[in-house]
DNA sequence: TTGAAAGCGCTAACAC
DNA sequence: GTGTTAGCGCTTTCAA
C-alpha cells in the first residue's frame, strides 16, 4: 500500500480503484486477479502495475460472500492437558497451518466446552464461516463424524471411524498397531524376551489398536503376553504404578507404552528404585514428545508423522471441495521410532 | 436446520426467508438478532421463533462485508521447536482461542517463514481479512511491530517492545525478573547460598531481563554472583555442558535455569555424575513445561499466567477496537513458582 | 478481449 | 416499532 497523503491507510483501495487507475473496467481487474489468461499481454502488464502501486488485495468478505466460500478450515481445539507429555495435537496444528497455506486455505481455530461435541461446529456451519472441518478429536469414536455428515457438512478427520466401519467420510489415521509392532520389535532385536505392555481402558480404541501391534508380534515369536499387560487411565501415576506392579509380579526386562505419559511413569517407578532405563529395564514410549526428546536419558517413542498426515488431510480436503459427491477413502500412515537411551 | 425435504441442507436460510416466514421485514430481523431492544416483545418473540425453526444463522461474509469487520483475530504461529520443551506458546493460542471466543472472536491462525516476519501479516492486512493481530515473537525486539504500527493495523503484543521503549501500541508481558526472583528467593529459603544462573545469549532481552531478577535478589542479601552466571544457547546440551562448568568452577548448591530447556540440561549433568535433583543440587526451570511436570522427580519452574495474559490481550484488543486513538497501555503480570521436587 | 448489469446477504440511515 | 432504500466489494452472466 503505497501511503496515499491524507487518506486514512485504514480504507484499502479496492477493484475500483485499481480499475480507474489502470484505465479499465472493474471486471477487467477482476479478470487480472483470477483469470489473467483472458487479458492481452498489454492490459493485463498496466494492470497488474496498479494493483502493485496501490497495494490492492481483493476483499475478503466480498469475495466470500460472492464465491459462497471463505477458504477457511475450521479446527476445533481440545482442551489443554497439563501433567501429560500429550502435544502431538499441537504439533499438528502447526502442520495443517503450514500445509494449508499452501493450498490457499487458512486455519480457523475455535473451542467449544468438552461436554458439548457439537457446540462450535453448529454456528460455523450456519453462517458458512468456513468450507470445511478438520476433526481430530477422535479417540473415542466420533460423534461429530455422524453429526457432521447427516449436516452434509464437508469434513475430513484425523483418525479412522473406529465405531462405525461403514462412515463414507474421508479420513487419515497412524496406524498405532504398527507403531507399537515397530516398538516391540525393536526391542526384540536388543534380546528382550519379557516385554510388558502398558496401554489405556479398554474402552479406547486407539489403545486396543496400539495393543494388538505389542501382543501380535510377541505371539509370532512364540513369547508370553499373559500378565505381562496393563491398562490403565493416561496417567503419570498410573504408569508408575502399573510399572511397579507389572516388574514384581512379572519380571520384564522391558517396557512398551500406549503413551509418552505413561512412559515417564516408568520411569518414575525405575528412579524410585535405582534402576536405570536402558541399562536394567528398556522402555518405549509413543508420540516423540518434547518430553521424550529433553529428558534423562532420551526416551525412544513411536513418532507419528504428523507432517505426512496434514498432507493427505489437506489433500483429501481439496478432493471433498472439489468433488462434493466423490466416494471417500481412508488413509492409514506408518509411524517411525525415534531410538533414544531408554532402550 | 430443520431438514426441508427436496431442499439441499448446503443452502442455509437467509434474512429473508426468516422475514418471510415470520411475517415481517428483513429489517426487523437484523434488528432481532443484532438489538433486541428495539423491537415489541411479541415481535421478538415472532422472529426468534422462525430464526429456531429454519436455524438460521447470520452469513458471515455478507455481515463482515457489511459492517467492514470479521470478528477475527490473526495470529501467526511461531515454527515447532523440536528438542526444547518450550510449549508456552501453544499454551498461550489456547487460553487465547477461549478467552477470544467469549469476547465475539475467533482466532485466524497462519504461518509465514521464519526469515520475513512480515509475510503473512500484509495479505490478511490488506484484504480485511481479520480485525486486528496478536503478535507474539517480540523475543529479540519485534520487527512487525514498528510494521504493523506504521500501517495503522490494529495490534496487541504479548511481549514488551523491548527495543522501543516509546512504542505506543498496547502490550501484555509477564515480569520475568520477578519469576526468576520468586525462584531464587525460593532456593535461598531452602538455605542455599551459592545459587547459579543459566541463561540465555545476551542479545535476548528477555533473557537479560530474567537474570535480572536473580543477581539483585542474591545482591540484596549480600550473596555472591560472580562466576555464578553462564549465558548459552537455549538447548538441552548448552544447559548440560554450562552446568557441568559451573559445578567444576564455582561449586554451586542451586541453579536457576531461563528456560526448562536450559533446566533438563542440568538434570542431564547431574544424571551423569550420579547426583540427585532436589537432594544433591537444586533446580528451578522457566515456563512450567509438560515435561517439568511429568519428569522424575518433578522440576521446579516458574510458571506464566498465560490464561490471564490472554484475558488480558483480549480486553486490550475490544479497547483499541473500540477507541482506535486511545493511548496505548502496557501491563505486566507476575510469574508464579510451581514448586516441585527438584528443589 | 473488454465492459455493463445484476446480485450474493447483510446492516446503516432514514422514512413511516 | 417497523419498513424501505441503498450499497458494502466482489464475481457471474451475458452483451459488445
Amino acid at each position: 500500500m503505497t501511503r496515499i497523503p491524507g487518506r486514512a491507510l485504514t480504507v484499502p483501495p479496492t477493484l475500483a480503484d485499481v480499475a480507474e487507475r489502470a484505465g479499465v473496467s472493474r471486471q477487467t481487474v477482476s479478470n487480472a486477479v483470477n483469470n489473467p489468461e483472458l487479458l492481452r499481454a498489454d492490459t493485463l502488464v498496466r494492470v497488474q502495475e496498479a494493483i502493485e502501486e496501490l497495494g490492492y488485495s481483493p476483499n475478503r468478505a466480498a469475495r466470500n460472500l460472492r464465491t459462497r466460500s471463505s477458504h477457511l478450515i475450521g479446527l476445533r481445539m481440545s482442551p489443554v492437558q497439563e501433567f501429560t507429555a500429550n502435544a502431538a495435537a499441537d504439533r499438528f496444528v502447526h502442520s495443517l497451518v503450514d500445509t494449508s497455506r499452501e493450498a490457499g486455505y487458512q486455519v480457523l481455530l475455535f473451542s467449544g466446552d468438552a461436554t458439548d461435541p457439537e457446540s462450535g461446529y453448529d454456528d460455523l456451519l450456519r453462517s458458512t464461516a468456513v468450507d470445511a472441518f478438520v476433526v481430530t478429536d477422535t479417540y473415542l469414536g466420533n460423534p461429530q463424524a455422524a453429526w457432521l455428515r447427516e449436516r452434509r457438512a464437508p469434513f475430513v478427520a484425523f483418525g479412522r471411524p473406529w465405531d462405525d466401519p461403514s462412515a463414507t467420510h474421508p479420513w487419515v489415521d497412524v496406524d498405532g498397531a504398527a507403531g507399537a509392532e515397530l516398538a516391540t520389535r525393536h526391542l526384540l532385536d536388543k534380546g528382550h524376551t519379557r516385554i510388558a505392555w502398558i496401554g489405556w481402558r479398554k474402552d479406547s480404541f486407539i489403545g486396543e489398536d496400539r495393543r494388538s501391534g505389542w501382543s501380535r508380534t510377541l505371539k509370532e515369536r512364540g513369547l508370553p503376553t499373559t500378565g505381562l499387560a496393563s491398562r490403565v487411565e493416561d496417567t503419570v501415576n498410573s504408569g508408575r504404578e502399573a510399572s511397579a506392579v507389572l516388574l514384581d509380579e512379572a519380571l520384564p526386562t522391558a517396557f512398551v507404552c500406549a503413551s509418552d505419559t505413561l512412559a515417564m511413569g516408568v520411569m518414575h517407578t525405575l528412579a524410585e528404585r535405582g534402576m536405570h532405563a536402558g541399562e536394567d529395564v528398556a522402555v518405549v514410549g509413543f508420540d516423540d514428545s518434547q518430553t521424550a526428546q529433553v529428558m534423562h536419558p532420551g526416551l525412544t517413542s513411536v513418532r507419528q508423522p504428523l507432517e505426512d498426515v496434514a498432507i493427505e488431510v489437506v489433500s483429501a480436503l481439496e478432493g471433498l471441495l472439489a468433488h462434493p459427491r466423490r466416494i471417500a477413502e481412508g488413509k492409514l500412515l506408518t509411524p517411525t521410532l525415534a531410538v533414544r537411551r531408554s532402550s
